[in-house]
DNA sequence: CGAACTCGGACAACTTCTGTCCGAGACTCT
DNA sequence: AGAGTCTCGGACAGAAGTTGTCCGAGTTCG
């Protein structure tokens, strides 16, 4: 049980696109979180394969939201990255073996894929109740307006522009 | 976000330990269910050292559940088997690049962090709201009481105890 | 028309999971 | 008491997925 470490890297970068107007490149988030930015353009190939963000090539090129943060949820950015297949995924071992149950009887499925299929639900509906919007007014609530801000500034700024101020 | 395969077999394992009142060996319950006994044995271990079965050595020797079936959840399970570490950790990337968050600032975890941990206990509420005596009474229901009844016959019947009969 | 910058997919290295094996310990029978 | 047989337990390879990196195709601007 252990969720691909891009995911988190994915996430904060849908959150960053919502204060950006423009397309912003891949090294440049990847220059902001400090990692690296040939892996990390991976994770963006999937978010764009998927449909939530889209990909500007050219001089000026980069990434933007497609829709409205409104309408990204989490579980949108998690089955991007790292596929939205379930986490438990049912051998029908009970049709195996000298007692095995025969395939007629298996009309549903067996308990313990159902407990599972039920855990697994309320983890994507909890990831579903909460959008990339939701996150940034969560990040404005604790360290202030000024934080989003600041990221904006720097992404439009000359940090890459062409012209450095330090 | 993959759950390890010997999370299934472990949890049937169990299901048909509560039928069960002598020791079963690991090699009965990998013929029972026509997997690999070798790495079966490996589940079993895991369950032994996290408390959920005891494990009894020589001739007649076998695993056998420590508590009643009612009091050990599905969780139990998962966590012995996969591990109990959540399946997001935060890398805190928030306090790393040009515009990283200061430390003192940062009291409790980031937004994202918290959204995942949410989901993640709403997982593990759900897996902890299922023990094996329910999943034991749902394959009564779905099967009849002669599936468990005729596997509690099988264990202890003579395909191992030393006279075959077919 | 040339050049520079961007994304996109193809290519290795590593960690984790899967699967297997043999040795240590305990009970049983003689 | 002693040998034998059966059991679990941890140590040992193989396979798969993930992590990380690189270079080519396409597009826009000068």
């Amino acid at each position: 049980m252990k969720l691909s470490g891009g995911v988190e890297w994915a996430l904060h970068c849908c959150v960053v696109l919502t204060t950006a107007t423009e397309p912003v490149p891949a090294a440049r988030l990847a220059e902001l979180h400090d990692v690296s930015g040939s892996y990390l353009a991976k994770q963006l190939q999937a978010l764009s394969r998927a449909g939530l963000v889209t990909s500007v090539q050219g001089k000026a090129g980069g990434y933007v939201l497609t829709r409205a943060p409104e309408l990204i949820t989490i579980l949108d950015v998690v089955a991007a990255v790292d596929g939205d297949q379930p986490a438990f995924v049912c051998t029908e071992i009970r049709q195996r073996g000298p007692l095995a149950t025969p395939a007629e009887a298996c009309t549903r499925p067996c308990p313990i894929a159902r407990a599972m299929a039920g855990a697994d639900a309320a983890w994507r509906a909890a990831l579903r109740a909460v959008s990339i919007a939701d996150l940034a007014r969560d990040v404005d609530d604790d360290y202030g307006p000024t934080a989003l801000a600041g990221i904006r500034d720097w992404l439009d700024g000359p940090n890459g522009g062409g012209t450095a101020t330090a």
